[in-house]
DNA sequence: ATCCAGTTTAGAATTATTCTAAATCTTGAC
DNA sequence: GTCAAGATTTAGAATAATTCTAAACTGGAT
């Protein structure tokens, strides 16, 4: 018998790859795992480093694999939009962006009139709000 | 006399520079106006390329110090959260992100039960959307 | 046993961003 | 006007983030 992961439950994971294909692997649990043990929004690097501890052979390209495997999965989020470069935008009017997970084209849009209020922490000073939708563009989603 | 921005409001940007002690150079006229001229989120080095056009011996380094300048003084915006590394988050609940802007840490925060609907063009698919509110934590904001 | 597709690995390559030091420009004080 | 201080720009080096490559490995299906 295989030693259990301690935290990812590993029937869920093994689902939830399934579900795009992907296999369970140990590497794949491992970075599960480093996110759920300290669930600081880490960079893939801090990932990396604290995935070696536990898989001391485990390799860059790896990491990113498995994380590109657990976002596609519905595992994890990448806090940020996309990988890559940083785009800029000289709308400052009040509006989302939709971001076209096919082609990676971003488009202005609208938002509601009313936004409901967020609740930050205590002490916490908010001063803006950035809204994505991610999703298919109508190009993209005729395409499918 | 200078030959005016044909897009740019000289006078505008000065201002808006101004606030955050910044002046208003050639370079940052010339990167405000390609952001202006073609607004499909360009990359800072698509804004590189374009503004070389117009003023060849631009370089890298400026147009980053532009793209700051103009984000610092409210005349832009970055799409992705921060520059640098990607960041990771394996909690999958309904959640939105906080950023402070002065240690750069992210916090989960909860979202209100009643989110409107965000309207997207004809033919988009939306799958999903994030929020992040940018400001200071608390630890920050005592300090300031 | 063999094949196949998926996965991992080390390390190279590429891309994105920041840093450095010298040169240039502005502004305000004299 | 002249000068010093500080801001800005420049080319290019340095660093950081990410992707690519080719070879080796894995596990399940034939």
């Amino acid at each position: 018998m295989k030693a259990l992961s301690p935290l990812a439950d590993e029937q869920h994971l093994t689902e939830r790859l399934g579900t795009t294909g992907l296999r369970l692997t140990p590497q794949r649990q491992q970075v599960y795992d480093v996110l759920l043990q300290k669930r600081n929004h880490p960079t893939a690097e801090e990932v990396f480093i604290r995935a070696k501890k536990a898989m001391p052979e485990i390799s860059h390209a790896t990491v990113y694999n498995c994380l590109d495997a657990l976002v596609k999965s519905g595992l994890a989020r990448q806090v940020q939009l996309e990988r890559g470069a940083t785009r800029f935008c000289p709308n400052m009017h009040e509006h989302g962006h939709f971001h076209c997970s096919a082609c990676g084209t971003i488009y202005d849009v609208d938002l509601p009139r009313e936004i409901p209020c967020v609740a930050v922490p205590r002490g916490f000073r908010a001063e803006g709000f950035d809204v994505t939708i991610h999703g298919l563009c109508a190009d993209c989603a005729k395409k499918k």
